[in-house]
DNA sequence: AATTTGACGAAGC
DNA sequence: GGCTTCGCCAAAT
């Protein structure tokens, strides 16, 4: 496993219940600033298997990334079961509810 | 080896 | 705020 793979594993697994990250602040705390998108892909084939909070993840503009409005639902209510407030567009207030794993 | 593909992001209109 | 364009980069084709 690639060590970017694994600092994306480990900072996912450091979210706390009730906040998000997105997925440009994940890959650039992975040390690879560009890297969003491998932070999506890792996803799809990881969160399973490593338990991944997978929900706690969101895009820049603070909302759900999801294409499909089934699981968009599902995340939405995930983070509402955690006490993160959703909008009705799936949208997040990240001065709020953002984590910042390092500081 | 070359091309395509994303649950992205920043910038410009 | 919505839409387009361009840059990104690892994995899958």
């Amino acid at each position: 496993m690639q060590p970017f793979t694994r600092s994306v594993i480990e900072i996912m697994r450091g979210i706390p219940a009730g906040y998000v990250m997105t997925y440009g602040q994940i890959a650039a705390e992975a040390g690879s600033p560009r890297g969003a998108r491998q932070v999506v892909r890792i996803l799809h084939a990881m969160s399973a298997a490593h338990h991944l909070p997978w929900h706690r993840v969101v895009n820049a503009k603070g909302e759900i990334a999801l294409p499909d409005v089934e699981a968009r639902l599902n995340q939405q209510y995930s983070l509402e079961a955690e006490g993160v407030e959703v909008d009705a567009k799936g949208r997040i207030n990240l001065e709020r509810y953002r984590y910042y794993s390092n500081r």
